[in-house]
RNA sequence: GCUCGAGUGGUGGAAUCGGUAGACACGUUGGACUUAAAAUCCAAUGGGCAAUUUUCGUCCGUGCGGGUUCAAGUCCCGCCUCGAGCACCA
């Protein structure tokens, strides 16, 4: 019998089934005193599409870790499950009126069947999957959690509602610090006299979740709200749509209440560097002041308004000479003179009928309007003309900036543009081309009142003291982040457990959770534009009896019945808190994950995913993990403590080339040079390995090459052309898992995914490769059986005799590599170190079980079925991945010999074999003594002698 | 424009503490076995020169130009190219 692999990892898929082999052991069930070890892959999201060999990419990287630590005796938490709520399939939905939960099943099925032929060892019993009501009870009940929550800045954390209320109720809101829209000061009387509403609303302003009328992305294209990380230069991610700007009551997450934290804490995990940098731009820390201009008071307004500007830059002050604001900032109506007011409005019109694109797309010309009225320098006293102009965002900052065009390119440009003074303020620097933006210490302030003489970082502080003093304003820190937009108006998401009573949204009690989808007879918007939900006759809530009910007619709802919300939440909801989940064992419906379980698994000691979801999903986690926190629901603060981001799989497409003059000729690569071709992307099954084009296969690919003519290279096979591109079902270059597996094994695929190179990095997928891994199968095979040549047989055959010194020495070696490149994650490396271990055995004809057996186990995390067949034929009767990791030995290593450079002044001159055991003085000794070295330095001495351990020795002469 | 990565044979990539490049694999070439093929095994494979008087010859080689060091793919300075993130952010 010799290496079949279809027969073996079937076999072991169904072992490892039926024995529940890779179940993680419970805290609280067992008392397990076995060390924890979570390790977690993004979940998918089970597309139409299935599986292609990218995927599993990560997935085999962090099987291969799991495997790993279990063999090191630690209980790995290693689950999966499905991120099953999202918009494809909608879509089919609403295409074929097919329920989105019946494609969804139909997809994960497929997708559990191509995971399982590759052999992982996932926790199964824990799968979750989001649209599962059980599970998406407790995404509705987090929501309720910050529905009941408000952010103090005293504390720097979130807290209960019910404190918030207290305080109010007996001393007002004047000393609460809180992230809030509420502005007005009240106190402890009028709170309570205040209606139930008002105070409704102002509740809201404080809420972690909010409603809230405000401007946001609306896609047409998809007919929903997107959040600013689903929007890619200015099209959705999703399809490409372009995006729009419409006001829209929405809710909200309070995100910018944690942009500190989750900027600070970046420190404290230990993630890739260029992920950390994606999440810290998309949070735009900028530190400055706030400073507050008077607007002048002119004969017909006269209504002592103040704008107020944020700037880093406030050491600039005295080079002010023009403000700018946003044409939709609140004061331009206000503040314009009659004289300015229809170019003010027609500018206005204009600017806002280009949309967020065009802006973006458009950052050269420049364009701006003066309203024709003036601010008062803080400082100097002069009036300062305010213009508007759409290169200053409404929605960063306050709206408003000072203009320095000194110090400031933008405003430098702006003020050339329509003659605006330039007031020098920089000593020495030549003003009259460019603005001057660096912050040299050594260029000294002129013009400039108070900062006359002092550099960047004295005027900084200077004037800011001045600012405050002076009530002008004060320090302040601006954050680019936003706050989150929670609403979607789809049907296949969470529904939010929330409902409206004179149009002020009320939660509906925990008991009734959770909140379930109801039917509707067709996915889409209603016809006047509401959400799928809409159509939904059972979904008005009874407040009596807490229940959800159907109502007739909506138009006239009885009396206790109230309608419940109609969006649903964004696909990041149920991703944000998932990993929490797979900690609750039994999935029980008391506790979304019970607290001893949690105390034990803390967070997620290694998360493997693509960087894809750097401003979305991993930055949503760590803010629901951070209010969980806060609330005593999670006792850690971060989700994931190592984070690896998988690079993705190219495929190499195939293309040919198509005469342009005959349009049914078709041209072999090696001919084409330059000729006029047109490329054609063919489908890369019906090539070989050799580039050689299966010509028969290709006229019957397509009815319209069932007549081509090729031009052949001189020995008749023609060649395609190869480019390396993502792999997508268009380009007909898509590899999939499953064909892997029937041909070469999963243990082959699982070994070449690692071999292609290191994880994080992007490379292109070749199949011509996979041989390479396969026979190193095949050795390893072969090295625990004895070949029968005359019955073609091969029989195990592991002797029981002491393995050779050599032998032991190879073994320890590669266990002492192997250890140490998985423990730094370099799984690219180890296959390779395997490899060389399993080619010097074969060669010192080695089978004995002293060797064999650890070998086996070093074998088993990237080959585990063949490891198990290994296992089993060496007589155990338990699964491989339950033996303990092999110890290397260091005496057998330290035996062995290593060759030394000897080298003169840096310049290798002959190499000595010496034993790993000799000490650095030894060494020294048996080199200096040594022909050769008395032969390089003819009677003279050294200056010194380098010796580096195990590398070479170095004489300095 | 700013920020963060990366650049090594025909190819994927090793060298992760500065230690004397190219591990491992693919591909290619030659050989063994075979009637033949497949499979398997062995050998060669960065470039040049010298040479087959012998294997431990020699020079050049890690994007480019400098520097530090006995020693640089690795550290420092200045560029070039590619990739990623942010981008009219005041």
């Amino acid at each position: 019998m010799s290496y079949n692999f279809n027969e073996i990892e079937a076999k072991w898929q169904k072992y490892w089934k039926e024995n529940q082999t890779f179940k993680a052991e419970n805290p609280q069930d067992k008392n397990t005193k076995k060390n924890p070890f979570y390790v977690l892959d993004m979940f998918p999201y089970p597309s139409g599409a299935g599986l292609h060999v990218g995927h599993p990419l990560g997935y085999i990287a962090s099987d291969i870790m799991a495997r790993y630590k279990r063999h090191k005796g630690f209980n790995v938490l290693h689950p999966m499950g499905y991120d099953s709520f999202g918009l494809p399939a909608e879509q089919y939905a609403i295409q074929t009126g097919q329920h989105p939960a019946i494609t969804t099943e139909t997809n994960i099925n497929r997708y559990r069947e191509q995971l399982d032929k590759i052999g992982f060892s996932f926790d199964w019993s824990r799968e979750i999957r989001t649209s599962n009501p059980k599970y998406y009870r407790w995404t509705q009940w987090i929501f309720m959690q910050l529905f009941n929550s408000w952010y103090d800045l005293k504390t720097d954390k979130a807290r209960d509602i019910k404190e918030l209320i207290e305080v109010f109720e007996n001393r007002g809101n004047a000393e609460i610090q809180a992230e809030t829209d509420q502005e007005e000061i009240f106190s402890a009387k009028e709170w309570r006299n205040f209606s139930a509403e008002k105070q409704q609303e102002i509740l809201l302003k404080y809420r972690l979740t909010y409603l809230a009328e405000t401007e946001v992305n609306w896609c047409p294209g998809l007919g929903t709200v997107l959040a600013n990380d689903e929007i890619i230069n200015g099209v959705s991610e999703r399809g490409g749509f372009p995006i729009e700007r419409k006001k829209m009551k929405q809710w909200s997450m309070r995100i910018t209440a944690y942009a500190e934290r989750l900027l600070k804490d970046l420190e404290n995990i230990d993630w890739t560097e260029s992920l950390k940098e994606t999440q810290r731009n998309w949070i735009g820390k900028s530190e400055g002041a706030l400073v507050k201009f008077s607007v002048l008071d002119s004969n017909e307004n006269s209504t002592h308004q103040q704008i107020e500007v944020f700037t880093t830059r406030p050491d600039t002050i005295f080079g002010v000479s023009f403000m700018t604001l946003a044409p939709e900032h609140e004061l331009v109506s206000k503040i314009t003179t009659s004289a300015q007011k229809e170019k003010v409005e027609s500018y206005i019109k204009q600017t806002s009928k280009r949309s967020e694109r065009e802006r973006m797309a458009d950052t050269k010309s420049i364009s701006g309007v003066f309203t024709g009225a003036y601010a008062e320098h803080p400082f100097t006293k002069k009036p300062v003309p305010i213009w508007i102009a759409d290169y200053v965002l409404a929605g960063y900052g306050t709206g408003a900036v000072m203009a320095v065009p000194a110090g400031d390119e933008r405003d430098f440009n702006f003020a050339k543009h329509f003659n605006i003074d330039i007031p020098a303020i920089f000593e020495g620097i030549d003003i009259s081309e460019k603005a001057y933006t660096e912050k040299d210490e050594n260029v000294k302030f002129i013009n400039s009142d108070f900062l006359n003489g002092l550099s960047h970082q004295e005027a900084l502080t200077t004037v800011l003291e001045k600012i405050q003093k002076n009530n002008f304003g004060e320090a302040q820190i601006n954050y680019r982040l936003r706050d989150a937009v929670f609403s979607r108006q789809r049907y296949w998401g969470e529904p939010f457990p929330v409902y409206y009573k004179n149009n002020l949204p009320y939660l509906i009690p925990e008991e009734s959770l959770p909140l379930e989808l109801p039917e509707v007879e067709k996915y889409l918007p209603t016809q006047d534009g509401q959400p799928p939900l809409g159509r939904a006759e059972k979904w008005f809530w009874e407040e009596k009896n807490q229940k959800v009910v159907a109502v007739e007619n909506p138009e006239n709802l009885p009396q206790g019945i109230y309608p419940l919300e109609l969006n649903t939440m964004p696909g990041w909801a149920g991703s944000s808190w998932y990993f929490f989940r797979y900690m609750e064992t039994n999935q029980r419906d008391e506790v979304f994950a019970s607290e001893k379980a949690m105390n034990y698994w803390k967070n997620v000691d290694l998360y493997i995913g693509g960087s894809e979801h750097a401003t979305g999903h991993l930055l949503y986690s760590r803010f629901w993990t951070k209010f969980l926190y806060d609330r005593g629901f999670s006792p850690v603060e971060e989700p994931f403590k190592k984070l690896i981001n998988q690079g993705m799989i190219l495929g190499e497409s195939a293309l040919i080339y198509r005469s342009e003059e005959n349009s049914n000729l078709y041209i072999s690569a090696g001919l084409v040079k330059d000729k006029a071709v047109q490329p054609i992307h063919v489908d890369i099954s019906m090539v070989n390995t050799a580039n050689e084009l299966d010509l028969e296969a290709f006229k019957n690919w397509r009815p319209e090459f069932k007549n081509a003519e090729f031009i052949t290279e001189k020995d008749g096979k023609f060649i395609v052309g190869r480019e390396v591109e993502k792999m997508s079902k268009s380009k007909f270059n898509v590899v999939n898992p499953d064909d892997i597996c029937e041909e070469y094994g999963a243990d082959s695929l699982r070994l070449y995914e690692m071999f292609l190179g290191p994880l994080e990095q992007e490379k292109p997928w070749s199949t011509a490769g996979l041989s390479g891994v396969q026979s190193f199968l095949k050795k390893l095979w072969r090295l625990y059986h004895k070949a029968d040549l005359s019955a073609n047989t091969e029989e195990f055959d592991v002797s029981e005799e002491k393995a050779s010194k050599e032998s032991l020495k190879t073994l320890h070696q590669t266990i002492e590599k192997v250890t140490e490149d998985i423990e730094n994650f370099h799984l690219n490396t180890v296959v390779s170190n395997l490899m060389i271990c399993v080619n010097e055995l074969t060669k010192q004809k080695c089978n004995s079980r002293e060797v064999l057996e650890p070998l086996t186990i070093l074998i088993a995390p990237y080959a585990p079925h063949i490891a198990e067949e290994l296992w089993e034929k060496l007589g155990h009767k338990e699964s491989v991945s339950k033996a303990d990791y092999p110890l290397f030995d260091e005496k057998f290593v330290k035996e062995s010999t290593k060759t030394y450079p000897i080298a003169f002044n840096g310049k290798k001159r002959f190499t000595l074999d010496l034993s790993l055991d000799l000490s650095k003085e030894e060494i020294e000794e048996i080199v200096m003594n040594h022909e050769r070295t008395k032969e390089q330095l003819q009677g003279r001495k050294p200056k010194k002698v380098i010796v580096v351990p195990n590398r070479i020795v170095n004489i300095v002469g």
